[in-house]
DNA sequence: TTCGATGTTCGACGAAGATCGAATGTAGGG
DNA sequence: CCCTACATTCGATCTTCGTCGAACATCGAA
């Protein structure tokens, strides 16, 4: 139960990270966190299970968008903010255009 | 050998454009095509089969990226300009980061 | 009509992905 | 130390995807 690996910045490719943000359950997560900063790695208002809500953390982790942090017992995850640096605009181009279902 | 379907505008998803655009022959496509206007179905400078190449370009029509032209035994791919309508900017967007290796 | 060039479709294949429930690990509280 | 809450991982299942070569369809030309 260790933290999700994250890539280092420069390994980060543009093709993962569209494929990240093509799934629904996982760009609703990446609006989430945009607007709120940080949120509990549950508090999601996703209609899967908590395991598949840990896999699609983990594949945005892996794909160099989220950090993940613990806090005791609780997890939160939040945008990598390098990733602005790395390709500008970009999330909130694609975010522009995501229907905001976003549980609170 | 009939044209590949082109859904309504009203029907295209996001998340759909961002799978579409989410493997690299087919960014690269939409780079070639950004930047020529239309292109021979078949003057991409991909490493793939002419059938892989096909399946890619199918893919991007249903996607709602690509028109699909037949002239003569020759076929004419473009990308759709009700996209930007749609989403403005978001290709733009996401081609300022793809890398140009785009075959002349 | 036969041929050649151009594209598309058809299996087939392995790889990857989405999903779930069950099992496991980890921390904090009694 | 045991229990509970939380989160991840595992195993299983099903689906989708990328890829190829082969087969097919279509058009224009000889």
């Amino acid at each position: 139960m260790r933290q999700h690996p994250q890539p280092p910045i420069s390994t980060i490719v543009l093709t993962d990270v569209l494929a990240a943000l093509s799934d629904p359950v996982r760009l609703d997560i990446v609006a989430a966190l945009k607007q709120d900063g940080e949120r509990g790695s549950t508090e999601f208002g996703c209609k899967v299970s908590s395991s598949t809500l840990s896999h699609h953390i983990r594949q945005l982790c892996e794909a160099g968008l989220l950090q993940h942090r613990k806090e005791g017992t609780r997890c939160f995850v939040s945008l990598r903010p390098e990733l602005e640096q790395k390709f500008p605009g970009l999330i909130d181009s694609v975010l522009r255009f995501a229907p905001k279902e976003i549980a609170a």
